[in-house]
DNA sequence: ACCTGAACACCGTTCAAGT
DNA sequence: ACCTGAACACCGTTCAAGT
């Protein structure tokens, strides 16, 4: 048959990690000619993450790629089955970023805890284009899925039931996926208006109060701006950051032994362990 | 000059919100011929909404939309600068279903907060094409503006200090942003494989349980999959997103009063409230 | 003031064909 | 086994032209 084209065609989920185990271009010993020319999936991988930090989602294309591996555009076809499945592939590949504790790491939970959010949260803000593409796929690579089990270990370390696991996860992760993704498109907002952060945030506050003026709602947010005190963005960002996760794990500590009726999510989709 | 397209031309923010105030088509007296058959922005902007809960983010164009109101393709450009703002509007527009409580209501902030989590959560939910786009906009419409001044209010009724205001909104509606994200896209994903989000479940368990077997990994969520007690998918998600708010609300409780050094986020990208 | 048609510079993917 | 070229059915947007 046709390149990379031999999963079953049964309706059900769709991912790269369901399809035959040895893909294209890793079998039969190394290229004729110099060793380097041949393609593989690590090296579209490779070339993909790059691409993506480099221009973003919305400028990638499979014929952009093939240029950059100096190839004709089809040429990417005999390795991955589409442009979903590369870009499956790409995910997984920056969730090696994510560096989980060792299961033998008797750290107090609250530190990994807050390390494993902070390290979800850099790997989001410094590949801007993975929250757009996390929720599209099931997510179960190999590096997210190590993460997925680590985030349910710290749980376990911390007391936490195991029918209030699912939704502490759940309360931590989404939150970073929410918070991380938020700022990585605000900066991609300021990067493309051509100005800094603190610029952008300047300018769209003043803005604002330009377009309510004097109205109660805009007196509560004008509070709140005065409360500021001089910081900027960035350390905006991390007290926020920070503050957050201090109410998410006094949130945990304070319900963990609370009443019944709390379970899980569903494991698999979206952001890992949740 | 060109339709749409008097706007300041300067570097900056892009946001239809910034454009003209009176846009085409709501100016000059009623169509002459057949008073229905005129477009208009609003008319526009109703289309684009179904066509999206209809069809979805990735299937929706120009072209397919222009098909609809029965008019060819270029049309729409005559009331709307490009694609981007035409789903600005669509997104400010479902915003409307939010309802955010009155200022005066005095009920209990707490409820107020679920409330709005709640009311936030299924606007994302059943329109599910709206989490791919909130992080592509500025999101200052007046709908949304209004959502972001009622989350404001609701954490001053709860005595959050000022400073902490910005830090406990990001919290709460960053994790609602990032649960309802992750519950639209599987309820997408059980969609496009012909599946109930109850079997898209159960086949993507016995996947990872297949694929990772007798692991140490594997025992702690199988741990967690029998804690789960015979629910339905629909059941856990409800249980879940009740528990983090649970969560987070103590957690605003604990921290009401506690060490200085967190403040807020910037007020308008991402999330509304973040 | 509003709408159209043709055109430009792109997409992802299929398919038959080359080596 | 791997790569190519041509083709299909699309995109968003511009521009000159119609009424």
């Amino acid at each position: 048959m046709v390149p990379a084209d031999d999963r079953v065609k049964k309706p059900g989920m769709r991912s790269v990690w369901l399809d035959a185990k040895v893909p294209r271009g890793s079998g039969g010993g190394a290229r004729k000619g110099d060793p380097d020319s041949g393609l593989d999936r690590e090296k579209i991988t490779a070339a993909t993450v790059a691409l993506l930090d480099a221009e973003g989602l919305a400028k990638f294309s499979m014929r952009r790629l093939a240029a950059e591996l100096g190839v004709t555009a089809m040429s990417v076809y005999w390795y991955v089955a589409n442009k979903d499945d590369l870009l499956e592939l790409a995910l997984d590949r920056v969730a090696g970023e994510l560096s989980p504790p060792d299961p033998d790491d008797d750290t107090d939970w609250r530190v990994q805890l807050r390390r494993l959010a902070q390290s979800y949260r850099e790997m989001l803000v410094s590949h801007p284009w993975t929250t757009g593409l996390l929720s599209r796929f099931l997510n179960i690579g190999p590096h997210m899925m190590a993460f997925s089990h680590a985030s349910i270990e710290v749980m376990r370390k911390g007391g936490v039931p195991v029918e209030r696991q699912g939704g502490a996860i759940s309360a931590v992760f989404q939150f970073v996926y929410g918070f991380a993704n938020s700022e990585a498109q605000f900066r991609g907002l300021a990067a493309d208006a051509g100005l800094s952060v603190d610029e952008l945030f300047r300018e769209s506050m003043g803005l604002i109060a330009g377009e309510i003026e004097e109205t109660e709602l805009f007196r509560a947010s004008s509070e709140i701006m005065a409360a500021r005190g001089g910081g900027t963005v960035e350390e905006m960002y991390q007290r926020d950051f920070t503050y957050s996760l201090d109410v998410l794990i006094a949130g945990i500590e304070a319900t963990r032994g609370g009443p019944a009726g709390a379970a899980e999510a569903p494991e698999v989709p979206g952001a890992p362990g949740a």
